[in-house]
DNA sequence: CTGGGCTCCTGTCAGC
DNA sequence: TGCTGACAGGAGCCCA
């Protein structure tokens, strides 16, 4: 029996975690920083050259945050420095913002302390970063987002774009729907609920999947990814603190992580298997295409 | 160009 | 009850 990890941080988690932090730093001006242990990749600056700028806008490509860190314009002396971070949450990663969080913790190894409060990466395996550019479309982040698909509900990626795309492809639509370079989003939970939901058998090779297939398979995954945002923003109303997000954003699933159990449609037993070294989770029954 | 496999890391859990 | 080892997973990267 396949174990589910707490959280995992998919297009969902990102988004609801951008939307709590993203109004109250705004405008915020970095005092310091610290960097704990070493996260995926390195940090790409000397933090010191971080304090003085004043935090813009946060956005959210795929599972990336941008936050941007621009010049403060009445300070004195100007940062050396200004462009933004770079932010992924890897497996286990989460993100608070809050007045005082204390003093950081084993598992906290970044810290952007600003006049309004400390913004704190929280990252237990690590998988996560924190990298900066001097811009998203320039240095590292823009070789890191080169390769992202669409934004899953951008309105210019239709049904035959993604058909178009899929095509030639060998890989399974489940493997295709993961390497998130045609839609960005899904995660190992979503892309096994979203085929769920549309009947499809993830085994099925991506070129194969017919274009009504496709145009379902692209509602659906737009459906359960609103959904999940709709649901972890809901929980938001919660917030007690900077680290509340946890274990809210669990959609109740139809397929992932219920190996044996019986299908919520037919009540034939959920199956597993591997695809490239990653467990999918189907009913054999309801989806045979 | 495509696809497959490896890698990072550590909390959790099965099995002894 | 305590210890050990397998396992989970996002996504960059390297290689066939």
């Amino acid at each position: 029996m396949a174990r589910i990890i707490g959280r995992m941080p998919e297009l969902p988690e990102v988004e609801v975690t951008r939307r709590s932090v993203a109004s109250r730093i705004a405008g915020a001006e970095v005092e310091s920083v610290f960097v704990g242990k070493p996260l995926r990749w390195p940090l790409g600056i000397d933090a010191d050259e971080l304090r003085g700028c004043r935090v813009g806008e946060v956005v959210r490509r795929g599972k990336y945050l941008w936050l941007p860190l621009l010049p403060a314009d009445r300070q004195a002396p100007a940062p050396r420095s200004s462009g933004g971070l770079l932010i992924h949450l890897g497996m286990s990663g989460s993100l608070g913002f809050s007045w005082q969080p204390g003093a950081p913790g084993p598992h906290d190894h970044f810290d952007l302390l600003t006049d309004r409060g400390v913004l704190r990466l929280t990252d237990p395996r690590r998988f996560g970063a924190v990298v900066w550019g001097p811009a998203m479309d320039q240095g590292v982040p823009a070789r890191l987002l080169a390769g992202l698909g669409r934004e899953p509900f951008d309105e210019a990626l239709t049904p035959e774009a993604v058909h178009t795309a899929l095509q030639g492809r060998r890989v399974s639509i489940k493997q295709a729907l993961l390497a998130g370079d045609i839609v960005v989003g899904a995660g190992n939970i979503y892309a096994c609920e979203a085929l769920f939901r549309c009947g499809i058998d993830p085994r099925l090779a991506a070129g194969k999947v017919s274009r009504p297939r496709v145009a379902r398979l692209l509602a659906e995954v737009r459906a359960v990814l609103a959904q999940a945002i709709e649901q972890g923003g809901s929980s938001l109303r919660d917030f007690k603190d900077a680290h509340g997000a946890q274990g809210h954003f669990q959609l109740s699933t139809q397929v992932y992580g219920r190996e044996g159990q019986p299908c919520r449609v037919c009540g034939t037993p959920v199956r597993r298997i591997q695809q490239a070294q990653r467990s999918t989770f189907f009913c054999p029954i309801c989806q045979k295409r």
